[in-house]
DNA sequence: AATAAACTCAACCGCACGTCC
DNA sequence: TGGACGTGCGGTTGAGTTTAT
C-alpha cells in the first residue's frame, strides 16, 4: 500500500487552527461539500493539509456537533458501547449523535478511565490506565484487528462473550463480558426488559435497541457441540406482553452455527470460539464478532423498530427489506455492501433462516443479544464494564 | 500571588484499507 | 497486478486551562 503524502510538506500550518482557517474552510465546504479534502488545498490556498481539514471539520465545524458535558445517559451508552466494541471509538461515535469519536475517545480517557481509577483507590485489583483505555481490563473488544471470539458456556448455565486478544495475558483472557445470566443448564438467556410502553431513555439516543417493542428471549439447548436455533418471530398480540422473538430453540436441526477449524496463529477478526478447556459440553460457535457487531451497529436500529414497517419484497431480491419504502442494510458476512439489506425473505419462517446464504441464525440470535444488551439496566452491566461494583 | 501538578481536548501521527489507474 | 493516492481510524501528544499547594 502507497503511503499518502502526510501532512507534513513545508508550507503547511499545524497546530491550532485560526478563525480565518475555520472560515475559509467552512466556506469552502458549503460550496463542494464534504469529500475530496485534498482539493481544499489546491483550491482555497488554506495552508493546511487535507487530513488536517477533515479531522477539523468532522471534530469541530461541522454543525450539529454536541458540545458539553456528557449526560449520564451518555456516559452509561458510552460504557455498555465499549464493553461491546473496544475501542471503536467511530462505531461508537455513530451511536451518539452530536458527539464525535475524538470526543468520545477523550472523555473516555480521561473521565471514565478517572473513575476506574478511582474504584482502583479502594482496594480492587489494579487496573492499568491503558488497559481500560483499550478496553482490555474489561476484556471487551479492545482491539478488534485481533481475534475476537464468542463463546457460550453450558456446563455454566451463561453466555460469555470474550476476545482473545493477541497481546492479552491468561488473565485477561479469562474475563468476561457478562451477557445475561442464566440459571438454566440449558442456556437460556433471559433478556432483561419488556420494551412495550418502555421508550426507556438508555440507548435512546443512538436509535440502537431502544424501540425494540419485543421482549427478546434467546435459548440455547447444548447438544454435542452444536447450537441448534429456530428463531422465531410471533406475532404481537395484545395479550402477549412478552412479545418475543425466541431465537436459537434448538429444535430444528437446519439451523447450526458452524464450526469452523481454526488455525492457532491466524490473525484474523473471525474467530473460533473455543473454551479454555475442550469440554465437549461447551458450545462453539462461529461468529464473525467485528464485521457483524459493527456492521448491526451501522445499521439504523430505528428502522427496524417495529415489526409492522417491515415489509418483504419480492421484487427487489427475495431476501430484501424494506422499511417504509426505502431500503435499508445489515449486511452480514459480505453479501451486499451496506445499503443492501440482506433478510430472510420471510422473517418468521424459520427455515429461510437456514436457508438464507446471507444470514444465518447465529447473526440472527446476536442481533438480538444486542439489542437486550443495549437495552439492559442493569446498574450492575456498567459496574462490570469498569471492572468495579460501584463507581 | 506564585508555582506546580493535574486535567482537558484539539490536533497530529502512523497505519490500514479502498479505489483508481 | 501492483503502485499511488485518498480517506478514515485509533493512539498519542502537547498546549492551554484549571486546581491544589
Amino acid at each position: 500500500m502507497g503511503r499518502k503524502p502526510g501532512c507534513s510538506k513545508d508550507g503547511l500550518n499545524k497546530g491550532a487552527w485560526t478563525p480565518l482557517e475555520d472560515k475559509m474552510l467552512m466556506d469552502y465546504l458549503k460550496i463542494h461539500g464534504e469529500g475530496k479534502w485534498s482539493n481544499i488545498v489546491k483550491e482555497t490556498g488554506l495552508k493546511r493539509c487535507g487530513k488536517s481539514c477533515r479531522l477539523r471539520w468532522m471534530n469541530y465545524l461541522r454543525p450539529n456537533i454536541k458540545r458539553g458535558n456528557f449526560s449520564e445517559d451518555e456516559e452509561d451508552l458510552i460504557i455498555r458501547l465499549h464493553k461491546l466494541l473496544g475501542n471503536r471509538w467511530s462505531l461508537i461515535a455513530g451511536r451518539l449523535p452530536g458527539r464525535t469519536d475524538n470526543e468520545i475517545k477523550n472523555y473516555w480517557h480521561t473521565t471514565i478511565a478517572k473513575k476506574a481509577q478511582h474504584r482502583q483507590l479502594r482496594g480492587q485489583p489494579k487496573v492499568d490506565r491503558k488497559q481500560i483505555a483499550s478496553g482490555s481490563q474489561n476484556g471487551a473488544a479492545s482491539n478488534l484487528k485481533n481475534q475476537s471470539t464468542i463463546e457460550s458456556q453450558c456446563t455454566t448455565g451463561m453466555v460469555a462473550a470474550t476476545t482473545t486478544l493477541q497481546e492479552n495475558t491468561a488473565q485477561d483472557h479469562q474475563d468476561s463480558i457478562a451477557i445475561p445470566k442464566s440459571t438454566n443448564s440449558d442456556l437460556q438467556l433471559d433478556m432483561p426488559k419488556t420494551y412495550e410502553n418502555e421508550p426507556s431513555s438508555k440507548g435512546s439516543q443512538n436509535g440502537a435497541a431502544s424501540n425494540f417493542k419485543n421482549q427478546s428471549t434467546i435459548e440455547s439447548q447444548c447438544t454435542t457441540g452444536v447450537v441448534a436455533a429456530t428463531p422465531t418471530l410471533q406475532e404481537n398480540t395484545a395479550q402477549d406482553h412478552q412479545d418475543s422473538i425466541a431465537m436459537a430453540q434448538s429444535t430444528n436441526s437446519n439451523l447450526q452455527y458452524d464450526i469452523p477449524k481454526t488455525n492457532e496463529n491466524e490473525s484474523s477478526s473471525k474467530g473460533l470460539a473455543s473454551g479454555e478447556d475442550d469440554n465437549s459440553s461447551n458450545i462453539m460457535m462461529y461468529y464473525d464478532y467485528m464485521e457483524d457487531f459493527s456492521k448491526i451497529l451501522d445499521s439504523d436500529f430505528t428502522k427496524f423498530s417495529d415489526v409492522h414497517d417491515i415489509i418483504s419484497t419480492d421484487h427487489h431480491s427475495n431476501n430484501t427489506i424494506e422499511v417504509n419504502g426505502d431500503h435499508h442494510g445489515v449486511s452480514i458476512n459480505g453479501c451486499k455492501s451496506r445499503e443492501t439489506a440482506e433478510f430472510p425473505g420471510k422473517l418468521v419462517e424459520s427455515d429461510h433462516w437456514s436457508s438464507n446464504k446471507c444470514i444465518q441464525a447465529d447473526q440472527g440470535f446476536d442481533f438480538m443479544s444486542l439489542l437486550s444488551f443495549l437495552d439492559s439496566t442493569d446498574d450492575e452491566w456498567t459496574a462490570d464494564a469498569l471492572g468495579t461494583k460501584v463507581l
